[in-house]
RNA sequence: CGCGGGGUGGAGCAGUCUGGAAGCUCGUCGGGCUCAUAACCCGAAGGUCAUAGGUUCAAAUCCUGUCCCCGCUACCA
């Protein structure tokens, strides 16, 4: 039975370090969306991929002594690793350095501009050589870059812009028909309110500032910035020829079905995607799930604590599955989830091992006991208050297929896995009820004995199958222990539709040997052990990686070492360019409308210069007023939020972004020179 | 008044549209059972549903005010 096809995406990973779980989490959910989607007998293709342009791989390359291109095949090679390692089932692997794909941004880009899309506009002002800077006469000092204070010369730098406004009122339209373009809806009037409706700005979509992109055919300076290149992984991995004919399989298989997407990139996928797609006259996808994040609870994740916590990690502690279940269940549709070992371990232990495993381990196990492995169906109809409890469970059991599809179709993954273990705990609940140990003991009630076995055997296949999108290797390891195929969608979608209990009450086959060892499908973990593992583990990683110990060992105290990346050696005229001086906070004020910003009058000798910070979250605007610190300043101005801020308050940030002022040790004028 | 989401037993959530006995998972405590991975099943404790008013026979649910949290605001020089 063919449903249609399907054509799903996970946004294409960036290349410029190694994901964490955080990040592994959304292939694992558009995976199990994509088995679901394929075992309901829809034709599926699911795309991932990885995203490997941009200034910020190029620097990290020089850093490691490599090319760019050395460095991405590494970083791509290692995250593929960590999708199959995970049991994901992508149909490809787009590279954002394949050559079609490459060729076809081109195109695109080209065609863009030939139909008046984009167009070629340019900055006014001036460009600093050794930042690789450009900067627009306002943002001068003394006609100086703001950057490095140096000369900097005339340069007509140009860059391509996209002409957004062009179709954003056709994009309103197409979103307001269609509510559920954007998931969850709350996100819909986010970019409604803030982009949508006060206008779109035009697109910048090149750069000239780096090599290290897709080069535009017909201007080679100018290298193809981000969206242009990232977005349309989605069409070109799939065979769309920008000025031809696409490929059978593009035809078949765009528009998308499901873009799945982190709730920070939303505003690309449901704004300059669709617009760039209008441009292009092809069909906008159907749907945009941007999900929350899996945030780590005890702490917050960070390199420099050496607490991250990686897919790998998870997989050696608790097995691909395990690990899979975990973080489909515990992100919840609209609120980010969180992880930490002791949550991981409850999953573990009493879900995984409690309810399922030891469920279908007694099972087996008094199959074997009771019947030496063998499991029939004899339906004796002797003891009439059984029969409701059978019916009750086949009730659950026909039910639980459209319950699951129904939790599928609004993306509600970790609701419908907790369909699928109401199942199992029903099934629990049935061995209590009937007592199978009691009928043991009685020699007229060995049919009836047969039969709950055989009841409980079917519910777990049917369980055991509708789970295997989700854990696919328990599911095979179920369906191998009790020796029988785990049972096709279309047979469950049949008996739901129609209501029909007495299929569901007889799909696994009567008369089955099951194995005559059951294996233990998940052991239960202590947690005291899991913690002292990590530790460990942390511990060792951290002294391999130069770390200091106590920074790791008491990751809950304040770190009081901590490393950030270094920069290039200066010299000392370059030092000697930044003025810095002494500056006396005369009144302070939190600007409105900002959540970061604080807005002081600070005297610097004679001068009172207004200065914009970021410290809201740290100051309050009392506490600055009098504090003596540390400005920069002879900063090129620069208007934030509407304000003109005249220099920079410099701080100190730690592991985990907490701001301190620098002050002088011991009292100093206002305008005291520093250096 | 920039826009939006939210505040429900120890934790995490559902219920709010379509008012009508406060529910789920985990944890805690008590009991049952013994097939099983100290597992499983049953029961109990624990919430004035953020807060103050209003509408109503009846409010977690509808209306108004207040407090707090979160996301976005293309702005942390």
């Amino acid at each position: 039975m063919n449903k249609g096809k399907y054509y799903i995406t996970t946004a294409i990973a960036y290349t410029s370090g190694t994901p964490h779980i955080g990040n592994s989490y959304e292939i694992v959910l558009a995976d199990s969306i994509a088995r679901f989607k394929r075992k309901d007998g829809y034709d599926v293709f699911f795309q991932t991929g990885t995203d490997e342009h941009g200034q910020k791989i190029e620097l990290k390359a020089e850093e490691t002594g490599v090319t760019p291109q050395a460095y991405v095949d590494k970083v791509a090679g290692e995250i593929r690793r960590i999708c199959d390692s995970l049991d994901t089932s992508y149909d490809k692997f787009i590279r954002t350095t394949d050559d079609f794909h490459e060729k076809q941004v081109q195109k695109i880009f080209k065609k863009l501009y030939e139909q008046g899309d984009i167009y070629k506009g340019a900055y006014e002002g001036l460009y600093c050589t050794p930042c690789e800077s450009f900067w627009t006469e306002s943002q001068l000092v003394d006609g100086k870059c703001p950057d490095c204070g140096r000369e900097v010369k005339p340069a007509k730098e140009e860059a391509y812009f996209f002409k957004m406004s062009k179709y954003a009122d056709k994009l309103i339209a197409h979103i307001n028909a269609h509510p559920e373009f954007i998931q969850p809806v709350s996100r819909k009037n986010e970019m409604m309110n803030n982009f949508l409706l006060p206008g779109l700005q035009d697109l910048c979509v090149s750069r000239t500032s780096f090599k290290w992109g897709i080069p535009v055919d017909f201007d080679n300076r100018h290298v193809v910035y981000v969206w242009l290149d990232a977005l349309t992984n989605y069409i070109t991995g799939i065979g769309y020829e920008a000025d031809g004919e696409s490929t059978e399989q593009y035809k078949k298989l765009w528009p998308a079905d499901l873009h799945l997407i982190g709730k920070d990139i939303i505003r690309f996928h449901t704004i300059y995607w669709p617009i760039f797609l209008m441009a292009l006259g092809e069909p906008l996808p159907r749907q945009v799930f941007g999900h929350p994040w899996l945030l780590q609870g005890d702490g917050k994740m960070s390199k420099s604590k050496g607490n991250v916590i990686y897919a790998d990690d998870l997989i050696r502690f608790f097995g691909v599955d395990a690990v899979r279940y975990f973080v489909l269940h515990e992100m919840p549709f609209e609120n980010d989830g969180v992880i930490t070992w002791d949550l991981m371990v409850e999953r573990m232990n009493s879900d995984l091992a409690n309810t399922l495993g030891n469920l279908v381990n007694r099972t087996i196990s008094m199959s074997n006991k009771y019947f030496g492995g063998v499991v029939e169906n004899k339906k004796t109809g002797v003891d009439a208050g059984a029969e409701d409890v059978d019916a009750d469970l086949f009730g659950v059991l026909t039910d639980t297929y459209s319950r699951v599809v129904k939790k599928m179709d609004e993306l509600r993954v970790a609701d419908a896995i907790t369909e699928i273990f109401t199942l199992f705990k029903r099934s629990n609940k049935y061995i209590d009820e009937t007592m199978p140990w009691a009928l043991a003991k009685d020699a007229a009630k060995q049919d009836r004995l047969a039969t709950v076995l055989y009841n409980l055997s079917n519910a777990i296949m049917a369980g055991a199958s509708l789970l295997e999108p989700f854990m696919p290797e328990t599911a095979k390891r179920i369906s191998e222990q009790m020796n029988a195929p785990l049972i096709d969608f279309a047979v469950l979608e049949k008996c739901a539709a129609d209501r029909d209990m007495v299929t569901a009450s007889t799909l696994y086959p009567s008369g089955t040997q099951v194995t005559q060892k059951p294996e233990i499908l998940f052991a239960r973990q202590d947690l005291a052990e899991v913690l002292e593992k990590v530790e460990t583990m942390f511990a060792e990683r951290n002294q391999a990686a130069g770390i200091a110990e106590e920074t790791a060992a008491e990751a809950d105290a304040p770190a009081d070492v901590i490393e950030i990346e270094p920069k290039e050696t200066i010299t000392y005229d370059l030092f000697d360019q930044c003025q810095f001086q002494v500056g006396e906070i005369l009144e302070c004020q939190e600007v409105p409308k900002s959540k970061k910003l604080l807005c002081s009058k600070v005297r610097v000798g004679s001068q009172v210069r207004q200065i914009l910070s970021g410290i809201k979250q740290h100051y309050s605007a009392e506490e600055m007023v009098g504090k003596k610190v540390m400005v920069l300043v002879n900063l090129q101005p620069r208007e934030i939020a509407g304000m003109m801020s005249e220099g920079m308050l410099l701080c100190a940030e730690d592991a985990e972004g907490k701001l301190s002022l620098m002050t002088p040790e011991r009292p100093m004028p206002a305008g005291a020179e520093i250096c």
